[in-house]
This record gives structure tokens, C-alpha cells and sequence, in this order.
DNA sequence: AGTAGGACCTGGTGGC
DNA sequence: TGCCACCAGGTCCTAC
């Protein structure tokens, strides 16, 4: 549950707010946004749209997305890879991407709206349900039964890998198709869905893995490894309600855990946990990457560079 | 198919 | 103190 901020300098108590001071989601962060929607959304009528950027919303056109939400309810809240999916009535589907830096926030009507407020969604109780997003790459879409059955708004994606159909085999079969640079392939949700440069790191620590291996080189042993670690520190992230990097802390925020688990993310120069050696960060695929030089080996077979 | 780089964005930081 | 270049990273797009 939400903690309640009590003021006594004339500003309103929050009750009953959910706030989230998450900064880059990925699906362990996702997941728990969805969890709480779930619980504390479902069920309630969307009123009125407002949207003060409108680039926020990716599909239809603004013209389009207010006038058809209004009046609908919100009957179920799912995930598929990073996307929040808000299935409406008449079977029509608002999804959220939250990319960066976009939160989702429930609060009473009369609080005061947080910085960065890209759209509101007026509820049938006094709420309102806010996206908010600093640096504006995070997206709205609004789609139909027919668009959602033919895939849309999503990219390819693949496997979800918190599934149970996400199997060893499964793995095996995902991996044998692809080539190339571990690290950047991580990110590519068309190969596994899901992870962000936190879990990609460190799964990638886990399965002491190097991140410049290259996908084609792993042994056995190796792909096993990965894919265990892929499942563990997901589902740790999500155990843990995510991972929060918050440069500001409030009374009333919920806040992830995972920040605890991490290994080597963020870490740079700091000890391995498991060796003592300096956690080295690289720049790789334009993505800041964190690893061990110790427990993740270098690659047995030389880079072509030079 | 893969890789690289730019674009989208803005607040915070560090250098001068 | 003030200015400014740079950085953060999810995803899409283009080019090679």
C-alpha cells in the first residue's frame, strides 16, 4: 500500500496516491506498474482525456484518441514485453509505452499535478490517472479489436521470458537463429523481450558471461547459463517491485528494491561483489555497459579490430 | 542479418 | 556565477 503524506502547511493529503519514481522501466518495472493498475484501476469509467503534448500519443490522431475514450471503462490491465495494456470496453486497447522516463500516476483529482504531466484520464471516482514523462519519448496508442488482432501497436517482439513456455529448448531455438555481439542482441526486443541495459548487464554478470561474446560462440554450458540468468534476475527484479534510481525521495512513493540486487550496473570502479575486482564500464552499441573483467572473462576468440 | 549513427527529448553535471 | 557541451538510454529510422 501507498503511504499517506499528512501536511500541515495547507497541502492536500494524498491519500490513496501511487506514485512511481522509476526511472527507466524495463519488464520488472512494467510488470509492477501493471500489478498496481490491476488492482487499483480496473473497473473504473475514463471520463475525460486531456493531452498537453501531443506527441505523446502515437495512435490514432489526437482528434481521433480524446472523444474515443470517453465514457469507456477499464476492464482489465496486462503486459506484453514493455507495453502497459489497458483493455477497454468493446475490446479496445490502450497501450503505454513509458520508453525513458514516463511514469504512470493515480491520484486523487484535487492533488497537485506532478512536473512533466503529458496527459490526464479523468475517472469515474474523483481520480485521475497521469502520464507523466521528462523527456516526452514515452507513447500512447489507442486501438481497436481488428488493430490489436493484427499486432498492432507492436514491433516484432519476441518470447516473453518470465513465461513457463520460455523453456531452455525454447531458448536454444531463439539463440540458434541469431548472431552477433551478446550485449546488443539482449537489447533487441525481437529476440527476447523484455530486458534494458540494467538486466542486460546483469544477467550477462550472472551467467559470467562477457557482453562483446559473440551469441554463435557459446558453448553449451554458456547458453544454459544465460538462460537461467535471464529468468533469475527478471524475476528478481520483479519480486523486488523493480529497480528505482530516484534523484528525489518522497513521503508517499512507492519505490523498487532491485537498486539492492545489482551486481555490477551502475557500479563502475566499484568491487566486485564476488571477486573484488573494479566493475569496468564500456561503451558498446552506443549503450553504457557494466561488467567484471574477472568473473566475465574475455572473449576466447579475438575481436576484429585494429 | 548485422552494425553504426542520428533522431527524439530535457534536466543534471562538469569543465572552463 | 554563467555558459555550454555532454550525458542518460528505449526505440525507430536510415545507411552501409
Amino acid at each position: 500500500m501507498s503511504t499517506v503524506s499528512v501536511s500541515q502547511s495547507g497541502q492536500p493529503v494524498f491519500s490513496d496516491a501511487l506514485h512511481y519514481t522509476v526511472v527507466m522501466p524495463e519488464l520488472p518495472e512494467v510488470e509492477t506498474t501493471v500489478a498496481e493498475l490491476r488492482e487499483r484501476l480496473v473497473g473504473r469509467i475514463i471520463e475525460r482525456v486531456t493531452v498537453s503534448w501531443e506527441r505523446s500519443v502515437g495512435h490514432p490522431s489526437l482528434d481521433e484518441f480524446i472523444p474515443r475514450l470517453s465514457g469507456l471503462a477499464v476492464r482489465a490491465a496486462t503486459r506484453r514485453a514493455k507495453y502497459i495494456i489497458l483493455e477497454l470496453d468493446g475490446g479496445q486497447r490502450l497501450v503505454v509505452h513509458l520508453r525513458m522516463t514516463g511514469h504512470l500516476l493515480l491520484d486523487d483529482a484535487t492533488t497537485e499535478q506532478p512536473r512533466f504531466v503529458r496527459a490526464v484520464f479523468t475517472l469515474d471516482d474523483g481520480r485521475e490517472l497521469r502520464f507523466a514523462d521528462q523527456r516526452k519519448f514515452g507513447r500512447l496508442y489507442l486501438v481497436t479489436p481488428d488493430e490489436f488482432a493484427a499486432g498492432l501497436p507492436f514491433p516484432p517482439l519476441g518470447p516473453e521470458p518470465l513465461d513457463d513456455a520460455f523453456t531452455h529448448a525454447a531458448f536454444v531455438a531463439v539463440l540458434g537463429a541469431r548472431r552477433g555481439v551478446l550485449k546488443p542482441l539482449l537489447l533487441d526486443q525481437s529476440f527476447v523481450a523484455g530486458l534494458g541495459n540494467i538486466y542486460a548487464d546483469e544477467a550477462l554478470h550472472h551467467a559470467g558471461l562477457h557482453p562483446q561474446r559473440l551469441a554463435q560462440s557459446l558453448s553449451a554450458a554458456e547458453v544454459a547459463n544465460l538462460h537461467r540468468a535471464i529468468r533469475l534476475v527478471l524475476a528478481r527484479g520483479v519480486a523486488s517491485k523493480g529497480t528505482t534510481f530516484s534523484t528525489y525521495r518522497t513521503t508517499w512513493g512507492l519505490e523498487g528494491l532491485n537498486q539492492h540486487n545489482l551486481q555490477v550496473f551502475r557500479r563502475s570502479d566499484e568491487p566486485c561483489y564476488t571477486c573484488g575486482t573494479p566493475v569496468r564500464r564500456v561503451k558498446l552499441a552506443g549503450r553504457s555497459t557494466h561488467y567484471c573483467p574477472t568473473c566475465q572473462s574475455e572473449p576466447p576468440v579475438a575481436q576484429p579490430e585494429k
